[in-house]
DNA sequence: ATGAAAGCGCTAACAA
DNA sequence: TTGTTAGCGCTTTCAT
């Protein structure tokens, strides 16, 4: 086995102590150019990598960053975690991801976890459940910095990176509007999440400036999933007035509503015209293919570490928000007039 | 700031040594119960957390594994890494992943980053494009544990879990066979990933075993993207002789066949019957569904990191080889017999 | 510009 | 059963 090589073992070879080699190798400026290139040339010949336990012990940083995501194989989500780990990489950070499943018991473990770890800051997307968020201030007691990304949460001041939910939404809707939709009913998600309220309130937005209602009297609001993407569909498709759009906060929902059009002979996008939010994927492979809303979780996870990581390096602690745009794009679920 | 509390403070406030209170927190049988007892109880009561730089430079180990990932937002991959995380942590183990992005380079880099953090251990799935290996026998030297998945090595000896990939292949062939197809080509992957070659040569064997030969005398092969796959789908159908079906090693190559089909007019399963492999979330949300093989990436990542934790724990260093099983998934691209 | 020494928090060999 | 002591590899204060 190739026995790690410390800093007394160059120490001993060139004949000085450790603490000249360590300052030699942490660029300090008392030390000679001499000393410094030949602690630098031995240091590179034998292959010396620090001990990143000790470092850690000495310095009380470990340089590694911690993440708490909902669902890492959320399309958006593992997206953010490039975004995350190429940012924090060209800093030297190391990253260590926890996943809470969209759980608040887990969220909780994932601080703890996190924090035993002692990690130098964190990155979370808080969980979709209802939440009271007690944990979260666990890691500002700490003093651990702090970066929320997409699912932020009001009630703590910290950093967060977001997309323009807003903004999304009501691009959402006026391209409904734009194309001659006249009854546009929307589904909401889980309203104690900004990200959703946005979203909503960016439609009825859209629908005032153009002196519209929305369709039926009261918006349905669930957590959008297949499931209740089904029940969504009954409820609005079921009954003798049908809306002529439907924009629902995210993908998942539209692929029941297309289904159960497709089943019950509803012309997409002729009599029912839909539009998503996320661009999963699977948005343009569908037929019909998904209008939706693209939100780059690249650049998200991007932004927020860098957020976190100067925070760190400069033992500083703003408390920004970042807004990072988003995309309208146009497919063949909401393309009424073809140009 | 919550100052963390170490074994000194415990030892002072109990009137008593700090090796003592180390060995009543690692349940050390050299203790009376009754010290043990009251040393449990105001750790607790305190919160103690013990340091994990402490304990790693003291012990030379980190109760960290490290994964490297050809990519994170593949699906396959990314349920993998949800079975490493839930083994991982049912054995007290944090988890640190690291993307090659299917570069050679950044293969490189990542067991650079793992060794360098310490990992206790490694779970490796190797990029796509032709390899050395050299920088895997640098986890080999250190003696760090390795357990390849997926996508292994024959070259280097250590623990493996796989698929049954050849299985799979035999599968989808005879599948094929069983609804009437008698002109069955196979778009193959790298020759010089296992899995792929099993999957190939699974294919072969159902021929064999019927007595038929593969569409055209050779097979194609390359690296199963969306773009090869248009490439492929020319070559295959674009000619006047056809295949009456097509088996591809992976179901991104089955979007572009089934698009390039659909743009000529080429019915879908009748004139042409398509399976794939791996059954991505998509493939039975497009139209026409695709018939596919799955494989259940969490029981991989799952299996993987029992090998690994179990060789780490015991200090045992075994070299088998796990084969999962793969599942038949019969959906409308391939359902010539209608039952 | 360099060295000696202390200490980060923990475990373990040795002593009592 | 408990305490004393040394040391893991590193950084940093203080002295030279």
């Amino acid at each position: 086995m190739e026995q790690n090589i410390t800093i007394h073992d160059i120490a001993k070879k060139l004949g000085i102590s450790s603490s000249t080699v360590s300052r030699a190798l942490n660029n300090n400026s008392r030390i000679s150019d001499k000393t410094k290139a030949k602690v630098l040339e031995l240091a590179n010949e034998l292959g010396y990598k620090p001990n990143a336990a000790a470092t850690a012990l000495r310095m009380k940083r470990t340089k590694t960053i911690g993440l708490i995501i909902p669902k890492i194989n959320r399309h958006f989500f593992s997206d953010a975690i490039n975004g995350v780990e190429k940012y924090a990489k060209s800093k030297g950070y190391n990253v260590i991801i926890t996943q809470s499943n969209e759980s608040e018991a887990q969220e909780k473990e994932c601080i703890q976890t996190l924090l035993h770890a002692g990690v130098d800051g964190i990155i979370a997307s808080i969980a979709l459940v209802k939440n009271d968020y007690q944990h979260y201030y666990k890691i500002i007691d700490r003093e651990v910095p702090l970066v929320f990304f997409d699912r932020i949460c009001d009630e703590i001041e910290s950093n967060k990176v977001v997309v323009d939910d807003f903004k999304g939404g009501f691009l959402a809707a006026e391209h409904l509007i734009s194309q001659g939709c006249k009854q546009i009913a929307h589904i909401a998600g889980p309203q104690h999440l900004n990200l959703y309220i946005n979203r909503t309130q960016g439609f009825f937005k859209a629908l005032r400036k153009h002196n519209m209602e929305p369709f039926a009297s009261e918006i349905l609001e669930n957590y959008l999933t297949r499931e209740e993407g089904e029940e969504a569909a009954k409820i609005l498709l079921g009954g003798k007035k049908r809306p002529d759009a439907i924009f629902a906060s995210n993908d998942t929902v539209c692929l029941s509503l297309i289904e159960y059009a497709k089943q019950h002979n509803i012309a997409i996008p002729d009599e029912l015209a839909i539009i998503g939010f996320s661009n999963e994927p699977y948005a343009k492979l569908i037929s019909p293919s998904l209008s939706t809303i693209e939100q780059r979780g690249y650049d998200v996870g991007y932004k927020a570490t860098e957020l976190l990581i100067t925070n760190i390096d400069n033992q500083t602690n703003t408390h920004e928000t970042i807004v990072l745009p988003i995309k309208l794009i146009e497919r063949e679920s909401s393309a009424k007039k073809k140009k």
